[in-house]
RNA sequence: GCCACUGUAGCUCAAUUGGCAGAGCAGCGGUUUUGUAAACCGCAGGUCGUGGGUUCGAAUCCCACCGGUGGCUCCA
């Protein structure tokens, strides 16, 4: 028997045969200052304590790594449902309760009890005592039956419920004092390794995830090694707070939310709008660039197109319906029919394509109240939405060409995104073969960009394969703005056709795309991304003329129109104040350019432009100063 | 939609266990003419989200509805 051990600073070495595998493990663990929490045994995560029987393979893991510190999350959560336990007995069940992102959950069911955030405290307390208690974790296999009458003796109904459903003939537990849960592991040796944990939140959460079960309490906790982490992690969170775009956008006054217009409808106000539409005419000009063609579609169309298209069986709940002469229409919730319907007004020929029809429209959907939440998921919404025609062999190029564009335009924002394919899900249309060549061909196009991006088994649409582009936002969750989406049902549905070489009728294939996905999250995303410090470009106001006393306002006004008439985008200021409040005023706006004019740059006929960082530049004219915008404005664009 | 929490002046927040609704900032009127993140004085501003109910009396307790927050399910 051999031991062949992998240190994690990749060092290997081979024990001898007869060893016992605990031993091994310890040992190595106190040679490594006992750092190795559980280890990697023939490549699966095992705890440090597991017996070794045969030849084996074994990585030792220790806190530092991602999946020391994934154990350690874990392990708090057991350490939660313990100490909640404790503190509840039997008016609370245990659910599950894993590692996630900077920390766990535990999903807790009770009939009897609500968790609320006065409660954290004493939980952390218990939890505390029982780390400090130094209880040693234990590992125990036994048969799923056993298992299950000792959940149903202990009157823990979910766990039973889980067990059931376990393929395994064998399951296991693991044992800290008189706590037991059902468990797969690995789990660290002992509680006393859990040194900074905080209780954040408690939320509702469907049992299993699915709506129609059991509502479970969960409650969000974080955890890191050491208390500095937990400290730096919360401030992190404060930092992120402080961008949030709703506070932002209330602040720069960007936008609001009406209770008397309705939820989830934004109200854009004049520095928002004008933000809005200077990225939209960022879009036009980068479409018209690449070959597309901008189109304008109804906001209603018929029900009788909805139901050619599919959407009122498939989508009606998320749509809005109206009656006009006795007509059933629907508000379009997507774009897609009336470029099609451009695509049918003529006869097509293989020469035409690819063809690409590109719009700014603005689509309506009756999301469920619960999913609101400020620019990010709205009811309506416009989308910087295309739709590609273009032959089987065009396909390739086609979505080549619009991963390009997405890199681009992500490049020029600097945004960190992640990508991912979705694939075929079970219930779907298409043949085998449409599936299997949309699919490569997105795979095939996203590896030759040399992006790395994961597969999303069976989360494709029903109608085709799609490349899914998800942003960052300030608490580093994945917000989907751009997709890529093959589509084989609709040219079908309406029939789309072109003349081939051959002079017969063949079916085009169909994209689906948006790159900044809807212009309202992206802004919200944006405001976060910049913290609502707006490269020039697009900043709504790129500089405020400031007097210092009424003397020179003659001047400033001068300056003031001579910049408007230079195109920029330019506010004054020329109230009675000291210069110090109406530069802090600007500076709460974020503006980038302040420019001062004191009786000097009277005198010189300049201005002196002080950037929101607080830096001064020389004094220059307005001339020199709107050649430095459009300069600063074009490395951008 | 579901679970929990929540709604006071334009904004940010107060209001002892139910007992006359308050502050700062913003606004308005004065004074001040000011050089890089807040000059001073005064004035005005609210049917306490809406509608019911309990009570001698409700911002406060109960119910319904409309919003919002944190999640879940769903999604751009």
């Amino acid at each position: 028997m051999a031991i062949e051990l992998e240190f994690p600073d990749g060092q290997k070495k081979e024990y001898p045969v007869g060893t016992c595998g605990r031993e091994v493990a310890i040992s190595i663990s106190e040679r490594l200052g006992k750092q190795a929490i559980a280890a990697r045994l023939n490549g699966v995560l095992r705890d440090i304590s597991t017996p070794i029987e045969n030849d084996a393979k074994i990585e030792l893991i220790t806190l530092s790594s991602d999946d020391g510190l994934d154990i350690y999350r874990h392990t708090a959560a057991h350490l939660m449902a313990h100490a909640v336990k404790d503190l509840y007995g039997d008016d609370v069940q245990v659910t599950i309760g894993p590692s996630i992102e900077n920390g766990f959950y535990y999903d807790f069911y009770s009939e009897k009890h609500t968790f609320t955030p006065e409660e954290f405290e004493a939980i952390e307390k218990r939890m505390t005592e029982l780390a400090a208690a130094d209880l040693p974790i234990q590992r125990e296999e036994m048969d799923r039956d056993q298992a299950i009458r000792l959940f149903r003796d202990m009157g823990e109904a979910f766990k039973v419920e889980l067990i059931e459903d376990l393929p395994d003939e064998k399951v296991s537990i693991y044992r800290q004092d008189d706590f037991a849960d059902l468990c797969r592991g690995p789990h660290l040796p002992s509680t006393k390794y859990l040194k900074a944990f905080k209780l954040t939140s408690v939320a509702g959460a469907y049992w299993r995830g699915d709506e129609h079960k059991a509502m479970l309490q969960r409650i969000y906790a974080t955890a890191f090694l050491d208390k500095k982490a937990l400290k730096a992690y919360l401030h992190k969170l404060e930092e992120a707070r402080k961008r949030d775009h709703r506070k932002l956008g209330k602040e720069l006054d960007l936008f609001s939310f009406s209770e008397e217009a309705g939820a989830g409808l934004v109200i854009w106000h004049p520095k928002g709008a004008l933000l809005r539409t200077l990225l939209e005419d960022f879009e036009r000009r980068e479409h018209l660039k690449r070959g597309y063609e901008i189109v304008i579609g109804p906001q209603i169309l018929r029900t009788e197109l909805w139901k050619t298209s599919g959407h009122y069986n498939n989508y009606r709940e998320n749509m809005y319906f109206t009656e006009v002469d006795g007509q059933s229409y629907g508000i379009k919730p997507m774009n897609c029919l009336s470029h099609m319907l451009i695509y049918k007004s003529k006869l097509r020929s293989y020469r035409d394509l690819p063809l690409r029809f590109f719009e700014l429209g603005t689509v309506h959907r009756h999301e469920k109240s619960g999913v609101l939440h400020g620019l990010l998921r709205v009811r309506e919404f416009t989308q910087d939405d295309a739709h590609l025609f273009c032959t089987p062999d065009q396909l390739h190029e086609e979505i080549k060409g619009v991963l390009g564009f997405v890199q681009d335009v992500m490049g020029i924002f600097g945004f960190e995104y992640e990508l991912e394919v979705s694939t075929r899900p079970e219930k779907s249309i298409g043949t085998k073969e449409d599936w299997d060549r949309a699919t490569n061909a997105l795979m095939e196009a996203l590896r030759e960009t040399g992006l790395p991006f994961d597969i999303n088994e069976g989360d494709g649409a029903f109608y085709g394969p799609k490349i899914d582009v998800k942003l960052k936002d300030a608490l580093d969750r994945r917000w989907q703005c751009a997709t890529i989406q093959c589509d084989f049902t609709l040219p079908e549905r309406f029939d789309l056709t072109y003349v081939g070489k051959d002079g017969e009728k063949h079916r085009p294939v169909m994209l689906h795309r948006v790159i900044l996905g809807a212009i309202e999250r992206f802004v919200g995303v944006l405001i976060e991304h910049f913290e609502g410090k707006f490269p020039l470009w697009l900043s709504p106001v790129q500089a405020v003329v400031l007097n210092v006393t009424d003397n020179q306002q003659k001047y400033a006004e001068k300056v003031f129109s001579q910049l408007l008439d230079l195109g920029l985008r330019v506010k004054k200021d020329f109230r009675n104040e000291k210069l110090s409040f109406k530069i802090r005023e600007a500076q709460q706006e974020k503006t980038p350019y302040m420019l001062v004019i004191g009786d000097q740059e009277m005198a010189d006929g300049t201005v002196t432009p002080r950037f929101r960082t607080g830096k001064n530049l020389n004094a220059m004219t307005p001339a020199d100063f709107a050649e430095l915008v459009s300069r600063e404005c074009e490395r951008h664009q």
